[in-house]
DNA sequence: GCTATTATATGACCATCATCATACACAGCA
DNA sequence: TGCTGTGTATGATGATGGTCATATAATAGC
């Protein structure tokens, strides 16, 4: 090797974040190959040592975006008893520092709709990635004594990710915050997390 | 007026149905002019007797297809029991059949993470139709006796949308069919809507 | 310092797309 | 049966975007 030994696995990485950042914002169909070469500080030509196909960036961006997500999710749950971080989780993305940040934050609520237009490979991506958070939140569930802890936690994110997106679509301000406010308040009480006054 | 006289706001309605079933269909990105023309069997070049631009188009689209949407809501609810409605409706949204329609149903779900990219005329429409939807249903709600029926309506609608769209989403057809289920069970619990065995 | 090799840049190709100018076709009327 | 004006078609333009061939720049080892 020439340059660096990590030279090229530092552009890589800087290419998947930067996709990642970029598809969340713009949406898939949007982001072009030469805007993230730039926002990586390249120039469009070297983009196909890295990835075989715009197809394939956007793919792996997902991946990218899910393990970000999923050590969000364990970083909130972590060293908290079940119902503490689950309660932190929910605020955490049921926030408006969440809804207001639109290139970053969970990929499913960021993607949802983009989904079914994808390819094959970015769709599996998804569910896996999908599929894995489902896991972490049932898991939580299980914890505090939830039976039916799968399908509480299908539930659970529907309403998480409906309700962040919602938020997101919603024009009047006031009326998005309390979209926000509203599912807190509904999963809280259901999830019975009310905080210990 | 040498043509007949609906002539011209016939071939407009032809087009606004076919841009709102693509634009669900493909995405608002992914719908070009030419397509849209040719799917009402015209070429691309008269578009602009119609729309003004592109971004008219999806503007336009989006209020036909919550037209559409609404109407629906409507059918389901009218001549039943508000707990018989709110239960038809809740069945209607979380049904395989609306999950597989791509090119109509509920534009919400269909729309929903494209729609913080789009300009401002199209997401003001949207808004406004996601409002309205909110305010049928929490009506119902208000029927059914609940006194924090807004909120609860804003609470509904995320799981609706955030359970369809994930069910969408999800590439294994099993735990797709099961994510509706777990949804449609978790509402009707939720509000006591359970069939009289 | 020279050279071989690897990472990135330049520049082009082709396709798609929104937009528009202009030409044509249709039907009601003289 | 021509005339007229409205609705639609033809075709062009400029922009953008994915892809790739080729050229240049960077550095580790001799």
């Amino acid at each position: 090797m020439r340059y660096d030994a990590e030279h090229k696995q530092n552009t890589h990485k800087k290419l998947l974040k930067a996709a990642a950042d970029a598809i969340r914002a713009e949406g898939p169909h949007r982001v072009g190959v030469a805007g993230v070469m730039a926002k990586a500080g390249l120039t469009h030509g070297g983009f196909y040592a890295h990835f075989a196909s715009k197809d394939e960036l956007v793919s792996a961006a997902i991946g990218q975006m899910f393990e970000e997500s999923h050590a969000r999710a364990m970083r909130e749950m972590l060293d908290r008893d079940p119902a503490e971080g689950l309660r932190a989780y929910i605020r955490f993305y049921l926030s408006r520092a969440h809804r207001d940040a639109k290139d970053v934050g969970c990929p499913v609520a960021s993607l949802i709709s983009d989904l079914p237009r994808l390819e094959t490979a970015a769709r599996e991506r998804f569910a896996e990635g999908a599929r894995q958070l489902t896991l972490i939140l049932a898991e939580q569930l299980r914890k505090l004594g939830h039976a039916d802890a799968d399908a509480q936690a299908d539930s659970l994110l529907a309403e998480l990710v409906g309700a962040l997106s919602m938020a997101r679509a919603e024009t009047d301000p006031k009326r998005s915050d309390a979209i926000i406010l509203h599912s807190r308040q509904s999963l809280t009480r259901r999830f019975q997390l009310e905080s210990p006054a």
